[in-house]
Order: structure tokens, then C-alpha cells, then sequence
DNA sequence: CAGTTCTGGTTGTATAGTACAACTTGAAGT
DNA sequence: ACTTCAAGTTGTACTATACAACCAGAACTG
């Protein structure tokens, strides 16, 4: 296989994992979202970040995260908290039940991945998981 | 990164990447959806098939292939074929006009793809390519 | 400091993709 | 012949999404 072909191969595979993952995400936690899912964890990470920040970094329009975050505050698993120093600015934070399920669904999630990758040895996991840090870093755009 | 961590962080990258690729493929390609982007592209691969097969194939309902071949031949990407042994059946063929443009997308993301991965030594694209592979490989389902 | 521009966020509207259920038509099995 | 199965279509509903118009607060500038 040489480079070109690599690149072939790379793009078949990963718009057929990108066809799948949505759906399949769905059917396995019916309850979060794709979506959600990810916006929770970020928050998560972050300890707490602005609606904007999430869209900014997840390439979304500020709408659709508004309404997501919306979604998740009815939920009652994301809260906002006023920002004193700038009353436009609110800053989202996880609540007890947000970060609940948010560890439910990423065990679950794991143990699908892990299950999958059971068999693979560390030293290619470590490299598989360094390439595909890689190959996002970039842009926030394009696949 | 151990083996876990490496298990986690594949878990969040593919699932970065499928968050994005849907809505990047549409900028990108305005005038072929990623969906009928891949059905396009296994009518060619099948050199035509029946609207039930890819509904099996991509996990898809029928009631979904059905508009989306409907929206494909209103398009005269695709044309049916009325099966003379079986007058349920519908064969689905590529049009000249929708292997047209489904070879002219192919080489754009092509191109999408090479640039991203510019600078990548070939070693490495030949390993990802192949964890890729590997990874896609075992079920139809869930990331 | 007053007016302008910028930034964070919400709401209205539209679209795509999807599922599920009900239905039609033709084929197969008993 | 009657029932059951299979392929597709259509009605309906929901989710994720974008874009545009808007509001409110902050920052900049003459």
C-alpha cells in the first residue's frame, strides 16, 4: 500500500464510520444524544465554559447550541450560572444528574469501544489513538 | 497513554470526527449529500441493486432509501429498473449523470483528504489506514 | 460621554434525514 | 384459494441543524 492508496483507504473508512455513528450512538443510549453527549463531557473537561465556547469549538451555530443547552437544562443536567463581571455571558455547568448519566453513558460507550478493541495490542491502540488526535487537530472543519 | 487512556481517546476522537463529518461533507459538496453520496457510490460499487439491499446494508428503514432514491432519480442521478421475475422489485442503476457526479465528489473529497494528510509521513498513513480497516472491520454496527 | 460597533445569546423559520406505522401490490407457502 | 411474506410508498412526527433577525450588555472611539 502506498501513500496514495493510504489516503484512499482513509477516507473510505472514516466516511464509513462517520455514516454509522450517529445512528448507532442513538440506538445505544437512547436517553443522550450524540450531540448532548459530547456537549456534557466538554463541560465536564472544562469544568464549566460559555455557550459560545461550545459552539465555537464543535463548529455549531450559536443557535443550535442554544437550543441543545436549552434541551439539557430542562433535563435539569446543565445549569446556568450568571457571570457577575459580564451580565451577557452564562456560564454552563454540569449538575449532580448531568454528571450521572454523563459517566453512565461514556462507561457504557467505553466498554462498547473496549470490547471492540479488545484484542488489538496496547502499542497499536496507543498509535491508532495518537493518529486520530492527529488527523482532528487541524482544522475545526472539514473530515 | 496506557492501553485504556488510548481505548478513551479513540472513543472521543471518532466520535469528534462523526459529529462533524455530516455537516462538513453537506458544505462541502452542497449538491450531494453524504447519504447519497454512499448509496451512489454502492449502486456503482454493486453496478446496481435493489432499494431493500440498502436499506440492509447502511442500517437504514425503507421508508428512508425510498425518499432518498426518489430525491436521486427526481435528480436523474439513478434510474429503476423493473425486474421482469419479480414486479415488487426495482433494480437501481446509476445514471450517466449520477456517475458523473459521483466520480467528481470522489475526487474532491479525494483531494480534501490528501491535503489534510499533506504532511504525514507515508509510514504513518499507511498504519492509520490500516487501523481504520481493522477497526470497521468486525460488525456493520455501532462505533 | 454619546454613538457605534462588537459579543453572547434567543427566537423565528426552514430544511434534511430519519423512524415508525399504515397501506398497496405482488409473490410464496399451505 | 387463503394466508402470510416481501418490496416499496406515503403520512406523520421528531431531531439536528443553519441562517437571519433580533435583544441586551460591553467595549471602543471620536
Amino acid at each position: 500500500m502506498d501513500a496514495t492508496e493510504a489516503v484512499e483507504s482513509i477516507q473510505r473508512e472514516m466516511t464509513a464510520f462517520a455514516r454509522r455513528a450517529r445512528a448507532s450512538a442513538g440506538r445505544m443510549h437512547p436517553e443522550l444524544s450524540l450531540v448532548s453527549y459530547t456537549l456534557l463531557g466538554h463541560l465536564e473537561e472544562r469544568d464549566g465554559c460559555r455557550a459560545t465556547d461550545l459552539a465555537a469549538h464543535y463548529a455549531l451555530d450559536k443557535s443550535t447550541v442554544s437550543r441543545q443547552v436549552a434541551a439539557l437544562e430542562r433535563a435539569a443536567l446543565v445549569e446556568r450560572r450568571q457571570d457577575p463581571d459580564d451580565h451577557r455571558v452564562q456560564v454552563l455547568h454540569l449538575t449532580e444528574a448531568g454528571r450521572a448519566i454523563l459517566a453512565q453513558v461514556t462507561e457504557s460507550r467505553r466498554a462498547a469501544f473496549q470490547e471492540r478493541l479488545a484484542d488489538w495490542p496496547e502499542e497499536d491502540l496507543v498509535r491508532f489513538a495518537g493518529y486520530l488526535v492527529r488527523y482532528n487537530a487541524p482544522g475545526t472543519d472539514r473530515p
